[in-house]
DNA sequence: CCAAAAGTGTTATAACTACACCCATGT
DNA sequence: ACATGGGTGTAGTTATAACACTTTTGG
């Protein structure tokens, strides 16, 4: 690649993709939504038994993002609503043997989420997790900062709702996401100011007042990223 | 890295780090700054003869940021004064073999970008440029993308100037990048407000009246980039 | 004195925040 | 009827933008 510095051959580093992914949790008793991420307990050294992000190597005619949806697929079973690269990390020391690990970071609705089963997975609160494998303590840091500063700024946020939701669904999310209250009034007034949703004639009536589902605008982009592919 | 996909032995991928540097240029004509970026002209195939970023293989026990660094130093000779993550790069076709690259952006002052004398390397303006070899012109957009992007929310504009400089200076840094005029009365108290200054008793007189010469504030840091390593 | 950039002041507009208040529904 | 979340109104504060104006230098 570009103007490369004489090396006779270059020598084995290993290319790996892993996935921080972020889903809703709603439990019954909370009065709150939780973030939650899918771990991989690691079935062999180094660092068995602990737990780590979902990842696998990048194949040789295999694209990042589509081994980080395969990662996905193997481990939730179904598709993001939101895929984007966080960052390339590959400091020298951060594997017995020296890897670069492109990972990405996804979002899954949480009606999707709930359709994981597999072996060695589980789902974790983003905030509070065991330590993990490698330095996927620090990842995962810096993935729900990237969260939590997309959410200000872009429309990522409809990535954990269902088709249709109300404004407090939404409003949830991104109490979830940030760790704090927000005026229902002001929040209203800014998602409608912002052309993203499009009012249905539907309502969902829970224990009161029945409110008016949205769905999202999918003219507008869920998030702008610049000149990059697709 | 991460739970690994079984293959028997991962595949021949190379990774490569490539730097997208950008500095000032002032020339004696003109009365606006451009940003410029230096270039490679590669010797070898593929793309021999054209322009492209300065890079090089990464070593095996070098870091991604030094791998970058050295790169800058081998084209500039100088250290730059920031330094970022920009994307990685790994479309199966960008490259007739394999080839991940892990990009870089960086910031050199104008009189040090000055010192350039390297066979094979030339400054040109970073939005009207030759066609680039590989997907490098893609990248650049991105960079640029980012540059604009950043210097909207954080004080990296200083990474293009000298220790001491004026408002006007800073301004222009400023208005190269984004492209359009700023009121220099409004962009004072912005800048003045946000502590990012201190004034030196020191000032400059050109041929009118003598501006008050700044210095940076290291107190407060470059650019939030959130939990990543430095 | 004049041109031009340095630097200050003023005002209009928009965005954000807090919070009072009314509305519609299940119980 | 009443508790509760849905939904509207409004006023204070803050950030931004436009632009008039004064100051200080070199020529």
């Amino acid at each position: 690649m570009s103007t490369l510095t004489e090396h006779p051959h270059p020598e084995q580093i290993r290319v790996a993709v892993s996935t921080v992914i972020f889903s809703l949790r709603r439990d019954p008793g909370d009065d709150r939504a939780r973030v939650v991420m899918p771990l991989v307990r690691r079935t062999r050294d180094p660092f068995e038994g602990r737990w780590a992000l979902p990842g696998g190597w990048l194949g040789d005619v295999e694209g990042m993002e589509a081994a980080a949806s395969r990662t996905l697929a193997e481990t939730t079973g179904l598709a993001p609503s939101y895929l984007e690269q966080l960052y390339a990390f590959g400091d020298v020391d951060r594997s017995p043997t020296r890897v670069v690990s492109i990972v990405y970071w996804a979002l899954v609705r949480e009606d999707e989420s709930r359709a994981t089963a597999q072996e060695n997975v589980a789902w974790f609160d983003a905030t509070t997790h065991p330590e993990l494998a490698f330095d996927h303590d620090h990842i995962v840091r810096y993935a729900l900062w990237r969260l939590r500063n997309k959410v200000g700024y872009s429309r990522i946020a409809h990535g954990l709702l269902p088709d249709l939701f109300t404004l407090a669904d939404l409003r949830e999310v991104y109490e979830a996401i940030l760790g704090r209250r927000l005026d229902p009034a002001n929040f209203r007034r800014q998602v409608e100011g912002s052309a993203t949703l499009i009012p249905t004639d539907e309502r969902r009536g829970g224990s009161h007042r029945p409110a008016r589902l949205y769905r999202y605008n999918h003219d507008v982009e869920l998030a702008e990223r610049g000149p990059l592919p697709d």
